[in-house]
DNA sequence: CATGAATGAGTGTTCATTCAT
DNA sequence: GATGAATGAACACTCATTCAT
């Protein structure tokens, strides 16, 4: 019983290290949040960030994986209904998961697009994103497009330029309007 | 004409600085290359970097102006011509420019989404996106499409899009079916 | 206990720094002396001074500081006598500092002539000449002296000329001349 | 004649560097000015200062011979007269000098305090300051006072503290007050 | 679990000086 | 005389990481 209390606690303590990480990430950069700098916001000591995750880079990883599996809890609480509504389901969930996980994706989009943050995240990235295009285009099959891989095609360069714009300004009318054409164009045939 | 000579040397000095730097810069990241491996790289010393640019972060910016400035003549380098052809030149130009500057947008696109970096370039930036959206809602109009600003927002959207979709794994494929895309999408009345 | 032992270390361990810095910083001078010098002479890694000490600058306070206390000790550990016994005891104190804490003051007279050193101690050094000088003033006033403002001043002319002329070369025997002289102008009404 | 024109330019061009570097060391503290930062002011090239002086550290010695010389004059510019005028005259040249040449007393301070500096000016410096003891003792055999060794030994020292108080803070009315007490004690038999 | 003193390689930058023109 | 591009050693400081307690 004090073992699980304490191991409670150490993902409690754990946690709250990714979600500070996290944040110091997002807005400083990763190159410019130093252990140290996690460490005094979290309040806890230089050692105990490394007992926990044994290096910087792990620690971000740690905060990549817990993120998307969290994303992927929401994109599968889906209760089996026709195509068309569950791709706008999806479309939702993602388009809402960038303002509630905004932070998330700021940190995304800078680790992958720098080679050596890139190189940590891709394994945990890919598999994810991978999943998720697959699901868009089986829907898209579903809803009988002519050209379900076109369209899915389409769709994710559509999607990806939303988040992309989206995150480069932080400009919520953008974000509305895009989510707006996004579904006019790939929910109606 | 003395001066002129030592002039000329200087300015080719210091362009070959800012290729060399560029091309580190998109390969290792701009945090993980060091201003010695520029010097080394580029066979100078480390304090004519210096007495160039003042500072990496000054660095930076002569890299990001000095390629807007060349694509920018590249998209301006047109003929007056019906708008259709001209949009068609200017989507033709920019996924060149994709390629051809490969380095410098993958660079182009470390750079926006890391806070740090971000805030060193989004100036140089931000009034060269701006004039290129502004012309392409102004050939819509001439076009005659019945919703230049929505239609111009979405292919902004979907070039932005094509962009980060290619440079998360440069993948050529995707290019070419982007650019057909695009066309197809905005190109047909 | 044991957090009291480890911060008994960290404090013996600032202390030394500060130590062989003000030995450094006198005999070498401040701008001629690296951080690197301090650290190789203290047999301590280079991390460590900034870590307790944040940075070259306020390493210097310490010093500064840290021995103006201890020169404070010194001055005030008086019983209660009469007047003259008194501003004897004060005068011999300072000569005495003077060789006891040669390096001290001979950083003292570098710093304080130097624009950018003074800047960084005038606060901590200020405070302190000035309760020097009404001490003197007032123990004048008890005395009895007919004009103890223009005493006071002469004695502190006298006392800074005695020490800027002994630091200029450590010339022993003017110091004794000197501490003589003051002893007779100013103890004998 | 087109030589004479070329060298009376080159003094006119070195006097005006010792001026502006002057003014610098002074402000700014000699290890803080750069020999750039001379070059700009001065509105020369780097070339040209290491043409006339070959280094920093000798145009500051060419700073102190030039400005000792001129201080020279002054103190020599004196018709012969009884003993007690010539000392009121030394008195007064030098308590002018501090005001005049401020900016030179400044450095001469800085200099003669730190190891480093003192090293590259004490020759020129020593015997400058020599003689004019040699004086101050002679003037005061002459005047017929009792103890003429003690005397110049207390009359420098106290000559000093005004220097070196005046020239910490640059107080006015102490430099005023000290010009008095001087006169007051060493003038009157 | 947790602390924080200690490490040392690495970073961006400065600066006196040289030299071809 | 005069220029200014070029040099390279030195510098203050940072930071991920370790380890004794």
């Amino acid at each position: 019983m004090k073992k699980a209390k304490s191991q409670e606690k150490a993902e409690q303590s754990k946690e709250h290290i990714v979600l500070v990480a996290m944040r110091l990430f997002s807005t400083r950069g990763y190159h410019k949040t130093s252990t140290q700098a996690i460490c005094d916001e979290a309040g806890i000591s230089t050692g105990l960030l490394f007992y926990h995750f044994g290096s910087k880079e792990n620690l971000l990883k740690s905060i990549v994986k817990m993120t998307l599996s969290k994303i992927d809890e929401t994109l599968e609480h889906n209760g089996e209904e026709d195509p068309v509504q569950l791709l706008e389901n999806i479309i939702d969930a993602f388009f809402d998961s960038l303002k509630e996980n905004s932070q998330y994706w700021d940190l995304y989009m800078a680790l992958l697009y720098q080679p050596d943050t890139k190189a940590q995240i891709v394994e945990e990235v890919s598999e994810h994103s991978t999943k998720f295009r697959r699901r868009v285009f089986e829907l898209m099959e579903k809803m009988g497009r002519k050209d379900p891989a076109g369209d899915s095609f389409e769709f994710e360069v559509f999607r990806v330029g939303s988040f992309a714009s989206y995150l480069a300004n932080h400009n919520e009318k953008l974000l509305i309007q895009a989510r707006k054409k996004i579904k006019e164009r790939y929910l109606n045939l």
